[in-house]
DNA sequence: AATTCGGGGGA
DNA sequence: TCCCCAGAATT
């Protein structure tokens, strides 16, 4: 049987040499280090870099968080993706200052009872913030021990994700544990790269069995995914005989939750995108509108569908307006959109907006 | 156990 | 294009 429980020594030694300045590393705040491994889940580091510090900048210390209004957390979080991160973080802040008086709790377990909190989230905050000898398994970590124990089996599998966690728990060290599992995802990511890695500079190139196995490149094993769905959708700019224009905030639940957006919806078969848009608007806000001429056409791919987003100007006829699929609604001027959190497509049509009521040059 | 949640970066 | 990313919650 391999025999990894070496692994922290040459892994340390190596981060202690390597290791990259980031600007959650720089503090020992708990809710600083929460904060940072929230937002990097499921997202990269130098995208996360600057929410970081507007977050840090906007909502200092827990108590902050708790008092702000969903609204603006979700201004924050504005264009991050995977706004239930957002939604949680700002109910966990608010379960921390009332029943834990402030303070994270330091034990995983404990932590993982936060919303939006899981079994990676709970390991890193307990083992960085708290020392707590605790393993944590992420995307980098797993390639890593998929790699180093050549573990040929399917990681979408749970059976398989078990047998991993149990392994990073049996070679995570007394000492310094917080730094050895950063040093193993920086490992993952800066040299036990996904299609090239650099087993030339790894300090874990002696223990590695698909190394010495060569199957370093069909490691780890994922299952294939299926061709994405394509989906029409219509969005319209309804305005009314005052120049103002309707917006639509979206359910708190499910896709883009709580995100402003021009109202709209998916084409169904047979219909023509004027149709749909006029539709939908029935549908979601109770309201007949007249629809205009075409403002801009916007591609985007989303984790399980891409869409090709139609955007028209339309006009108010009849109806009041109702709140049938939305959460809210808002008849605004442009000066008031900076107020308003939106999904990235719903920002380019604004750029469009903007851009077409600029003065052209001869 | 499988699906649903964004958006960007890189090969 | 496709893969990948310091995953969690829901069904």
């Amino acid at each position: 049987m391999l025999d990894l429980t070496s692994l922290s020594v040459p892994l340390l030694q190596w981060w202690d040499e390597h290791k990259v300045d980031l600007p959650w590393r720089r503090g020992r705040d708990p809710y600083a280090i929460w904060i940072a491994e929230v937002m990097l889940q499921q997202t990269q580091i130098s995208t996360v870099i600057p929410y970081y510090e507007r977050w840090l900048a906007q909502f200092p210390t827990v108590e902050h968080l708790a008092a702000a209004s969903l609204s603006e957390v979700l201004k924050q979080w504005e264009g991050l993706g995977y706004y239930s991160r957002a939604r949680n973080l700002h109910a966990a802040a608010q379960t921390i200052v009332a029943t834990y008086s402030g303070q994270l709790p330091q034990t995983a377990a404990e932590l993982q009872k936060l919303k939006g909190i899981g079994p990676y989230t709970a390991g890193a905050i307990a083992s960085i913030a708290f020392q707590q000898p605790v393993p944590i398994v992420d995307g980098n970590i797993t390639r890593v021990l998929t790699r180093l124990a050549d573990i040929p089996d399917d990681i979408s599998q749970s059976q398989t994700q078990k047998g991993i966690w149990h392994l990073a728990g049996t070679l995570v060290p007394l000492v310094r544990p917080g730094d050895y599992n950063q040093a193993l995802m920086e490992l993952g990511q800066k040299i036990c790269l996904p299609a090239m890695p650099r087993c030339a500079v790894c300090p874990a190139a002696a223990l590695c069995q698909a190394r010495a196995n060569g199957t370093q490149l069909e490691r780890p094993v994922r299952p294939r995914r299926p061709g994405l769905p394509h989906y029409h959708v219509a969005a319209g700019v309804i305005w009314r005989d005052d120049g103002r224009f309707l917006i639509a905030q979206r359910p708190l639940n499910g896709l883009l939750g709580g995100l402003w957006e021009f109202p709209g919806g998916k084409q169904e078969p047979g219909e023509t995108l004027p149709q749909t848009l006029k539709r939908e608007i029935s549908e979601e806000l109770g309201i007949v509108i007249k629809v205009a001429q075409p403002i801009t056409m916007i591609k985007h791919a989303y984790t399980h569908f891409r869409i090709t987003l139609h955007t028209f100007h339309a006009h108010y006829q009849s109806g009041q307006i109702q709140h049938l699929g939305v959460a809210d609604h808002a008849w605004v001027t442009f000066a008031d959109l900076a107020r308003y959190p939106f999904a990235v497509t719903d920002q380019k049509i604004i750029a469009a907006l903007v851009e077409q009521s600029r003065p052209k040059p001869l």
